[in-house]
DNA sequence: ATTTGTGCAAATCGTTTGCATCTGA
DNA sequence: TCAGATGCAAACGATTTGCACAAAT
């Protein structure tokens, strides 16, 4: 009974349940590790790159037993973005997609399959670049190779 | 009194109330030259490149005295887009922008103001374009300079 | 006369917010 | 303890749709 009690309470706090770096970046962010917001960056930073919507996100970490709110992902999406860990990527006025690959770099976009995929590094070199108007600066420039099927 | 019926009636049907061009235009996208379509079609084309949503479109023309509906406003920017005579630029997942220039060129986006404007054209070269993955070929690049004002 | 377009209001979709409740430090 | 997170449902803004009515050919 006694042990019990104990297990549920360890199981709790501070069980071994993820990779200790991770809570790091959360803490370095300035976010608290929470039960949640590890659970989704577990999900989005343990496959390589990816590009996940609000929704994809939500449903994949429902899947995985990880019962988040649509709310709190878009919450945590945010501030994953904020903190600098996602990159929004603006591909089509609907959905917005989350890149996890926060570097410098271009994209495809496959309409058909509403679908983001990264372009490998390195390639495509925007030159010339226009003067911008009195007294602004760029913030950044976004490639997007939209992509369909060929016939 | 005679004269106002036929005032009346002429004005509904043959006035020459607009670009003989734009009736041509539209009849050649196989859309039928109505009064909404036209009149829109004039805010639209006769200032030069614009870049308008379609809420503002609808206060443009409610404004100038044509009393559209929104969802009208949807439907025509829609249709213009699918016949050519317009393009949709996707700066930012929420509000769609519509581009009187359908020529091949660029974008600056103006966060702050939620605005968008040609890149002047024969400015920006991309180069070192990626192979599209199999199958697929590249249907267009999109290049977005995203602006903020300076410090 | 027939086909096509239009207006309106309601429906939908992605996203945000308010607020009561819970949880991590 | 107690600021900060979360869930839920309701609010939201942009866009779409269904259907009765009106206009174009």
């Amino acid at each position: 009974m006694l042990s019990i009690i104990m297990a549920s309470t360890i199981g709790h706090t501070h069980a071994d349940n993820g990779s200790p770096d991770l809570t790091q970046r959360l803490r370095g962010a300035g976010l608290r590790p929470t039960r949640q917001r590890m659970s989704l960056g577990r999900i989005l930073f343990s496959k390589g790159n990816r590009h996940v919507s609000a929704e994809a996100l939500h449903e994949e970490a429902v899947l995985a037993d990880v019962p988040v709110s649509l709310a709190t992902v878009y919450n945590t999406l945010h501030q994953f973005t904020e903190a600098g860990l996602l990159r929004a990527v603006a591909v089509e006025s609907s959905k917005t997609y989350f890149d996890t690959n926060t570097s410098d770099h271009h994209h495809f976009f496959i309409e058909e399959e509403n679908r983001v995929v990264d372009v490998p590094a390195s390639h495509i070199s925007v030159t010339d670049l226009p003067e911008p108007p009195e007294g602004m600066e760029i913030a950044r420039v976004d490639v997007i190779v939209r992509l369909r099927s060929k016939d």
